[in-house]
DNA sequence: GACTAACCGAGACGGTACGTCCCGTCTTAAG
DNA sequence: CTTAAGACGGGACGTACCGTCTCGGTTAGTC
């Protein structure tokens, strides 16, 4: 019984006044959803979703900014958990998987989240920040980790820059889902990992 | 080969009326830029840019159905011209000067014109392909050339897929545009040449 | 055929653009007495008066500022036309005749839309002027005629402070119709030129 | 006549609970005043007047239904204070003194939330109900027991319609106070007074 | 002294209307 | 037949208040 580790500090001022309602939070977020998927992002605007999600505007105001915060909210939860790191032994099994896994994601209804996401972003440089700082950060921290253990395991070469490398690996994704041109299939994903796998590989001496 | 007629026939007949206003004409392409300059894509709207430019609103109607046509109109002329497929000798030479000169346009407005684009195009499908029909496919047609000229030299592999590899050349530089989480400098270019070179040189035997 | 007067002045330069719609204006007026008739001054509202008269909210806030002078504009032609200085021959017919008028109106809807803007006019102070503008002025001035006739009669005393006998013979309409205790009949509009006749009339020598 | 006990009886059982806050009344009562001098009636709101009182707005509601009942409440006291019945030895004097009195505080604050009242009453009913009963009521009778004491003292005529008489009295004022064309000064009441005594003498044998 | 009841401040809630902005269409007089 | 001007119906914006509701906390009886 003995509690060793507390999240929330107990010494947290509980203020008053009435809380904040998980009902109405949860039927925004349903709102937004069905919004985005029945009308586009385009087609999502305050006032529909409050009335779609039966609550005052004011509500909405009081806890977002901008529509792109919720739609961020919406899918921010989904995409932290969806990034462990790999480990299938050797690099290119890695970066398939991390790639593979991503595509998944962006050929379902996250994909056009993210592609509004940034498009909203070219307007709103906050809302780039934001969206860096969610739903990219974290991915190439994976495969930043990805590349020092190939490294270390001398299985790429040591002098590669990998900021570089990680642009190169996930910029085609974006690419083809911005520009949809093609599409972001497995055969993709594995020529791509193809592709950059032989500019990294250690030479046979 | 020998059609040296102009699309815009100078054989058709004449309507009658008062013809469109050149004037009127330059003074939206240049309300435009500036707008776009000072108040970014979003702060551009037809009424402010009829405002600006003296103009009538349906002035700008008759002739464009949307903004963003506006905006493509402005720079397409511009990205025209630029494209010439140019031939230093070898493959590694012709990719680094197209995407050194690619990125010297989009550190201009240019850059700032061609994100909007790209945005408005996740509302917009339309503008979409326009978009890729302008700006897009001339520049992979490009670099699709100089790597077929590549395979004939027998410089680069036969076996590489072309258009995955026109994909993961341009798509860093549009990934970084996007995100502005790095520039788009000279070293870039030049990394990102070297690591895709090392992925298409045909191995010595 | 000798055009002898002009009311407008013909040397009005025409400016172009889209001309004020009839139609809609006739429809704005409509509906406001319909609200005020149906919800009262209280249930007026912008946002509804344009639903009802099928106008956008712009349209209405082009032409005026706020809702009371809507109203106003609704009465004010007829408050206009109603107020002919009448002949009876005596003083006391005459001011009998303009009250016993002006009650009738106002135990139309038009004492509604009076009550309403003198209400508004304790609030909004340019309602107020505009208020004594066009619904008290000219009222005011009628039984200034019909005194001043007398005087030069010699019906009525001469020594009369002219604007103190109008409040005194106008205010009682308005004290009843503001406070709501009192009818607005026939018999009390005679009580009170009776009454006032009284302090008004010549001593007889 | 005999029965001498009060209105609120002292044997009710106290239920428990903390008593009302005597603190936030007398701030609820000094907001008031001070935002209608500031801001004027349309300028109080409950959410500012919580404010302002540094009150929760539920305190506010718990005890008065709307704003004008609170504004009441503020002027009501003193008005209930300041109609004692004088007696001057003349009609004429008490009525001036009457006049006089009433004018006095209607130039203070007091005035401004008179006119609001009225002004709500035009809205709401009720508001009409409570102020006639408050504010008009008591000086009406004051009034009525000075004409009847003059009757009663043949100093005035017998067959005076006395509702009538007393609106006549009391209207100008109210006129002038809504109006605000003239100002409710001395000249005006002595005026008043004047003009309506001429009609009320008793005509000389 | 615990219990209960009514009060208090704070503040979130679903709503309604505000006045503004901009949309894309239309109707003018002028060129 | 185009142009600048500008009114039109429409729709969303973000804000201000409405009156209600829940909170944690306080105060005054009653048991």
């Amino acid at each position: 019984m003995s509690a060793e580790v507390e999240t929330c500090s107990e010494a947290t001022k509980l203020s008053p006044g009435r809380r904040r309602s998980q009902q109405s939070y949860e039927a925004i977020m349903k709102a937004t959803v069905e919004l985005l998927e029945e009308c586009g992002y385009g087609g999502i605007n305050i006032e529909a979703l409050a009335r779609r999600a039966g609550v005052g505007k004011q509500t909405i105001y009081r806890w977002w900014t901008c529509k792109a915060a919720i739609v961020m909210e919406v899918y921010s939860a989904q995409a932290a958990k969806t990034v462990p790191v790999p480990d299938t032994g050797s690099v290119r099994g890695d970066l398939q998987q991390v790639l593979q896994q991503l595509c998944e994601v962006l050929n379902t209804t996250a994909g056009l989240a993210m592609t509004s996401l940034i498009a909203e972003a070219q307007i709103d440089p906050k809302v780039g920040v934001a969206f860096r700082e969610q739903f990219i950060k974290s991915r190439r921290e994976t495969v930043r980790i990805i590349l020092q253990r190939g490294i270390e395991r001398t299985e790429i070469r040591e002098n590669v820059n990998l900021e570089l490398v990680i642009d190169t690996f996930y910029a085609p994704v974006w690419y083809r889902l911005l520009l949809k041109h093609a599409p972001l299939d497995k055969e993709f994903t594995e020529e791509v990992v193809n592709l950059l796998m032989q500019g990294l590989v250690r030479e046979k001496a």
